[in-house]
DNA sequence: ACGTCTTTGTTAACTCGTCAACAAAAATAT
DNA sequence: ATATTTTTGTTGACGAGTTAACAAAGACGT
């Protein structure tokens, strides 16, 4: 993923916070909430996804996702499996209903998308170059240079 | 305030709320959270403030307002009082504690706004330019003109 | 002056996530 | 192999804010 994608998600990321957005999300977030359908995303798009993998993916606590994920067991999103040789590490996969969710996110996620890379078109070449020089360098500024993050952490 | 100056403002919320800033305010946060910071701030820059125009001002809700003054109250940095014509509304003033913590976190937020200014002059003047049309244009988007705010919530 | 409507601040019940403590399973060391 | 350490998922107590319901005070129309 390129600069310039990394900084339309954050785009995304703070516009699906923002009030304004809720509006949009017609339906979905009636009856699940935001973070259960990042969960859902989550869940999704990872390979055998268990309650520590999602909250190292999701930047929240373990003891966060082992609660969202009963929610969402709870709604019939998604559910539960086990390797026979591992009886430790639980995981999860979509249901049915669990997939549209996820496929209606995924919808939206693009059309938004689209809609910033279309908002984004507007600037001339040397202008866009500006705006994601400045944006690359306030995520680094903030938050380090992404390789560096692990390395950090320890 | 200029455009400029409140993009800067925008910066800073987003910096105050992210991780990497809570340590920076050494001292500060460990007995007073950030929420109760930012009310302090507002009790001391509003005329006759009281639950309800915090509350406005702040963008939480009557009564997270009214628990937050509570614990103010009982840490100490604010009090109550009353216009003697008015029985209804409760006013707030910061007690001498209160206006320490509040002059800590203006020069907090100034050196903040400092530095930032400085980042943002490494740029060209076509650049910032550039970078500014982005930002308003994008607040405009997501939040609407703001004098048409309070308008549309009608 | 009086009844109605509105504003104001508070509280109880709830949601959402954190932290801390825990038991069970797995990994590692000896 | 067995003891120790680490990892994993869950739970209870908590913190922070929301919604809904409420009483008290004020504003307003007549």
């Amino acid at each position: 993923m390129n600069e310039a994608q990394k900084i339309l998600d954050i785009f995304i990321r703070i516009q699906e916070h923002s009030d304004a957005f809720q509006h949009k999300q017609d339906g979905l977030l009636d009856e699940i909430g935001l973070t259960e359908v990042h969960c859902i995303d989550c869940i999704g798009m990872t390979d055998h996804p268990n309650v520590t993998k999602i909250s190292e993916h999701m930047g929240l606590t373990r003891a966060g996702i082992s609660k969202i994920s009963k929610r969402l067991l709870s709604k019939g999103l998604i559910e539960r499996y086990q390797d026979p040789d591992n009886k430790k590490e639980i995981y999860f996969r979509l249901t049915e209903g669990g997939q549209s969710v996820y496929d209606a996110h995924k919808k939206i996620h693009n059309k938004v998308r689209q809609e910033w890379m279309a908002f984004f078109e507007h600037y001339s070449d040397d202008e866009k170059v500006a705006i994601l020089r400045f944006f690359t360098e306030i995520n680094d500024l903030l938050y380090g240079k992404s390789t560096d993050k692990l390395e950090k952490e320890k």
